[in-house]
DNA sequence: TAAAAGATCCCCT
DNA sequence: GGGGATCTTTTAT
């Protein structure tokens, strides 16, 4: 993926993340099917919209970087950072469908029964790719050597008509419809 | 130094 | 459909 792939806002990023490849360190790979935009400073939603801390610093990187934070303690969140340097805009990964490591991933997601449960939640398929706090920062256009995260274009198209909503879990600025997913793949009936 | 909220998940009824 | 787990980060005092 080139970089210039990456430069662009988050809401148009966003869509055409769909359909792409994403790669664990240890090579469990799923197509994205869900994904949500944060546009940086002018997104009240966003956790960059109050100017770097030690946590976002990552979003405020190049477009292409990989921005990754905990969640209430316990889960991992990954991101794409979109936009030029500074404007701390993103893309959360939101769901995948499993494409390779199936059985990694159920032994890493011992609460999934189905395929299907492995990575429908942020924080599911951070567990079931292995993407932790150590993915922070990296860049997935220059790849570092040794274990990365990668993303992959396969010559899946995104989708023409992607559903549009609200985004999820969050207070504020929940009127934009900032959330795009492939129709008929992820269980959306218990979200807002 | 303290307090509260959080881009979630899972189990229960 | 509802609530508890669990703890980091941020912001206020």
């Amino acid at each position: 993926m080139s970089r210039e792939f990456f430069s662009r806002r988050a809401v148009e990023l966003a869509p055409d993340l769909l359909g792409k490849v994403l790669v664990g360190p240890d090579g469990r790979s799923g197509r994205i099917v869900e994904v949500e935009a944060y546009e940086g400073t002018d997104d009240p939603a966003s956790h960059g919209h109050r100017g770097p801390t030690p946590r976002n610093r990552s979003m405020f990187g190049p477009p292409g970087t990989l921005y990754v934070y905990r969640s209430h303690g316990i889960h991992w969140c990954v991101n794409v950072v979109a936009g030029e340097q500074g404007t701390a805009s993103a893309v959360l990964v939101r769901a995948l469908t499993p494409l390779t490591g199936v059985e990694a991933m159920y032994a890493a997601r011992p609460a999934a029964r189905r395929d299907r449960d492995l990575c429908s939640g942020p924080g599911k398929l951070c567990a079931a790719l292995g993407i932790g706090g150590d993915a922070d920062g990296q860049d997935l256009v220059d790849l570092p050597r040794g274990p990365a995260v990668r993303l992959l274009d396969d010559g899946t198209a995104p989708p023409r008509r992607p559903a549009v909503g609200s985004r999820v879990g969050i207070r504020r600025a929940v009127e934009r419809p900032w959330r795009w997913w492939v129709p008929g793949v992820v269980d959306v009936s218990r979200r807002r």
